[in-house]
DNA sequence: CGTTAGGTTGACGACGATCAATGACGGTGG
DNA sequence: CCACCGTCATTGATCGTCGTCAACCTAACG
């Protein structure tokens, strides 16, 4: 039910084990589990939780100590100021941990942008989970450094570039990330569930800014945001204008679990360090 | 060696184990460590590395399979775009982890603040260490989820407040980082090594805005940064134009490790999942 | 059809960037 | 000890990008 990547070393199917009857871990996080590992995530009892577009997940403020896992659609953090200024954090796709580590007061609320669901992890269910299979911690604190490197890029185009430029980069990024996902209709478009409400309080600007920026790019044949469908017609352009490489772009999005999972020990039990110097 | 933290469930202590000459694991990310753990530790043969002020420990755009953690002194994390313009992501204590997990090319670049050291793990190194102690692996994935906390409040400092709440926020930050670190001089006063350029690159903002905001704090007896050292003279009125609640600011940075250490588990050795339901 | 939420466009103003000149400081060498 | 230099801080004047306010338009929906 794992799903499993590409890896060389891979053993046998872990279908066959005990059935665990919806999964819990998506695709990206989903790593090369064996039918023990898979038991200890079964044990984790992880519930569902589905949402509506628009619906909350949790507040800003709110104090909880669950985990949650994106499974499906798309959704949002985000902080507000007291006089209702709000920053969108990041736009999330399924993979998307929410309020890891699970202790303390939330600083930040989580939206649905899509009909979605979450896996619900305690935070001692997950901890135990993820103190019995190494790999699983493992490839958390990779997606955490994915998502970190994500708010750092994000962090440079809110405060260091124009508004157009803002605008090119968030489009191509969430254009990208989609295709990755294979979320993308066609070769250039997709469905994007997108105010402008929402671009313009991920990328620091006002609705109307945004408005004016995006109605210039449709003019120029780069883009078109209609109803909630995102065409991207020149991504050649968005790309120069965002200031990136295509052909590079979002390096961090490519950290695969196998790139560990290949590297992997023969698992937990300790090998003896002795004859390691230094 | 390494330090533990006050836990209830703390075991012997591990200082009479094999000597590891120099801890490569701040105190941030040491966590309770067997001695066993600590062999492991030693296992992974960190190397050190100095660096003196104003030096880079890597340039964006570079590759590199190292990652690097400090462990002494301030350093500083940056992203350039093509023309010119700095966006600094961080600034990061000892403990904070540059280039996890190590594979592809560097999308930032890191900066000596002051005179620092960093250990450095090879990206195998590191894995197989993070693979066998299954509570550092959990550690780490605490604090890049810290870090990305901090991300996340500096992107709403960036996107959404005016110049006075930037700087207000930068400072009170820092103020409040330095003097958990025990890195305070006094009660109100710490030495930090910092130009207007960081500041304003940190805030989005041009030098002179900040040094005009700086004046104007200065004159009003709420801050003095002169030379290198930044005295807090009114951190309440600092904290209130920041927006945040002094006695509950920054919550994310007490994510303690013992957190994780009163929950653990009797170690990686499997508990049987079986009777657990659900 | 009427209502409402959200998108669009224009006019205007402000916050902060930019440009420019001067000042303060620290290091270096005479 | 002082003169020199380079770097960084400071202050002023001006400009431009983007926010704000306001009006109008469009589409979805009951």
């Amino acid at each position: 039910m794992i799903v499993s990547s590409n890896s060389t070393l891979s053993h046998r199917d872990s279908l066959s084990a005990s059935a665990v009857p919806i999964r819990p871990l998506p695709a990206p996080l989903a790593v090369d589990l064996s039918p023990e590992d898979s038991r200890f995530v079964a044990a984790a009892k992880a519930t569902f939780r589905t949402l509506e577009a628009d619906e909350p997940l949790y507040h800003q403020g709110d104090s909880s100590r669950h985990v949650y896992v994106l499974t499906r659609g798309w959704a949002f953090r985000y902080q507000n100021l007291e006089d209702g200024r709000r920053q969108i954090l990041d736009f999330a796709l399924p993979g998307a941990v929410f309020n890891f580590p699970g202790n303390g007061v939330l600083t930040h609320g989580v939206e649905a942008l899509t009909d979605c669901t979450f896996s619900v992890f305690t935070r001692e269910g997950l901890q135990t989970l993820l103190l019995r299979v190494p790999s699983l911690s493992l490839r958390l604190a990779e997606l955490m450094a994915m998502s970190e490197a994500r708010a750092f890029e994000h962090l440079t185009t809110v405060g260091r570039r124009t508004a157009r430029e803002r605008t090119a980069y968030l489009l191509i990024e969430l254009f990208l990330r989609a295709r990755r996902a294979g979320l993308t209709t066609g070769d250039a478009s997709m469905t994007a569930p997108l105010r402008l409400a929402h671009l313009a309080d991920a990328l620091g600007l006002a609705t109307e800014t945004v408005c004016r920026t995006l109605t210039a790019m449709r003019r120029e044949g780069v883009v078109r945001l209609r109803g909630r469908k995102l065409e991207v017609l020149d991504a050649g352009r968005l790309a120069d204008e965002a200031g990136i490489d295509l052909d590079e772009a979002l390096p961090w999005e490519s950290i695969e679990p196998d790139a560990f999972a290949t590297a992997a020990l023969p698992r937990p039990h300790p090998v003896r360090p002795s004859s390691a110097a230094c």
